[in-house]
DNA sequence: ACCTGAACACCGTTCAAGT
DNA sequence: ACCTGAACACCGTTCAAGT
C-alpha cells in the first residue's frame, strides 16, 4: 500500500498487462518467465511484484471476483431466491471457465488459507451461503445440501468449458442444478 | 505384438511396474524421467518401448477399463436399467477418482481419435449408450440427455476426488445423478 | 529501492553412437 | 534390435551484484 516509485509501478502495471493477456489464452499455469519477457522485465522483477503465481492471478482477477458478488446482492433484490441462486451459479461458471485451470486454483485456494486468492474467494462463499440459505428456507433447493460442495460441484463443471466447450459445461451444469432441486417423487 | 528380445521385455516390465506405483501417487502428470530412473532404463528406453505418455497410461489402465466395461454388462443383466446406469456412473467415478489427472485425459482422450487411450475408452462410450438407452427407455432418466454429455461430467466430477476428498465427489455425484432422473415437477 | 541475469535443479523429447 | 547419455529448448525459483 506505500507509494512506488515511478519505474516500479510502471514495471507493475506492464507486467499485469501482459500476464492478463497471457492467461487469457494460455490459462492460469501460463508461463511466468514468459510474461516476464514480454513485459521487458526481468525474471526477478516479476517475483518480486508477485512473490507467487497465486498473488499474480489474484491481482489480475480481483475485479472480476468482485463483480460476481455484486451480483449476488443484485440477484438477491430482484429475483426469488432459488432463482436468484440458480442464475449466479450460471453466471459464475460463465465467468471462470473460460480462464483455463482457474476454476480448479479457486477452489483448491478457498481450502488453504492464508492465500491471496482464498481471501477473494472468502467473499464469494460467504455471498453463495446466503444465497444458498434464503432458497433453502423458500424450499427452492435441497435441505441438506451446504454450499462448499455447490461450489466445487460448479467449479468442476466450469472447467468443462475448456475442454468440451461452453454448451457442453452449461448443460451438464442445468442437469446438476436440477439435482438441487427439491425431488417430486421420493 | 511380434517377440521382444529378453533385455527388451524385461526392462519392458520393470517400467511397467515401476510407472503403475508412480502414477497411483502421483498422477498421469507424473515426469517420465523419473520414471526411467527408477526403473533402471535410459530415458530414450522409455520413449522407445512408450512413444508417448498416453501410450504408457493405456498400457497401466487398459486391465481397469475392461473392467469397468465387464462391470457394465454385469450390472445390465442384474438389475433395472436406471439402477444399472447410476450405479455403474458410481463405480467409474470410485475407480478414475483416485488417479489425479486420469479422468482428464479420458475425457480428452475421446475426442481425438487414434489415441491409445482413446481406443480404449471407445468401448466405454458404447456400454454407456446401451445402458443409458435402456434407462431412458424405462423412464428412469431423462430422455433428453446423451451419453457423452454424462461420462464428461461424471469425469469431470470424479476428478473432485483428487482435491477435496472422495466423500466429497461422491456427494456431488449423487446431486448430477438426481438431476438425470425425469423431474416431477415441471 | 529496485532491477538484472546468471545459477540451480528440474522437465519433455530427440538423436548420434554404442553393443 | 535394442540401449544409452548427451543435447536442446524449455521451466520455476533464488541470489549476488549492480544502479
Amino acid at each position: 500500500m506505500t507509494e512506488l516509485r515511478a519505474d516500479a509501478r510502471r514495471n507493475r502495471e506492464e507486467l499485469l498487462e501482459v500476464a492478463r493477456q497471457v492467461i487469457r489464452e494460455q490459462g492460469v499455469d501460463a508461463s511466468l518467465r514468459d510474461i516476464a519477457r514480454r513485459a521487458g522485465v526481468g525474471i526477478a522483477t516479476l517475483y518480486r511484484h508477485f512473490p507467487t503465481r497465486e498473488d499474480l492471478i489474484a491481482a489480475i482477477i480481483g475485479e472480476g471476483i468482485r463483480r460476481l458478488n455484486a451480483r449476488a446482492a443484485e440477484l438477491s433484490e430482484t429475483k426469488p431466491a432459488g432463482e436468484a441462486l440458480e442464475e449466479w451459479l450460471g453466471y459464475i461458471a460463465s465467468r471462470i471457465g473460460p480462464y483455463n485451470g482457474l476454476p480448479a486454483a479457486m477452489d483448491d485456494a478457498i481450502a488453504m488459507d492464508g492465500s491471496p486468492l482464498g481471501a477473494l474467494c472468502a467473499d464469494l462463499m460467504d455471498a453463495g451461503d446466503r444465497l444458498l440459505t434464503r432458497a433453502q428456507a423458500d424450499g427452492a433447493i435441497r435441505p441438506d445440501v451446504k454450499f462448499p460442495d455447490i461450489f466445487t460441484a460448479v467449479a468442476a463443471i466450469s472447467a468443462i468449458a475448456t475442454r468440451s466447450g461452453p454448451d457442453t459445461s452449461t448443460r451438464i451444469l442445468n442437469v446438476y442444478i436440477d439435482g438441487l432441486r427439491p425431488s417430486g417423487g421420493n
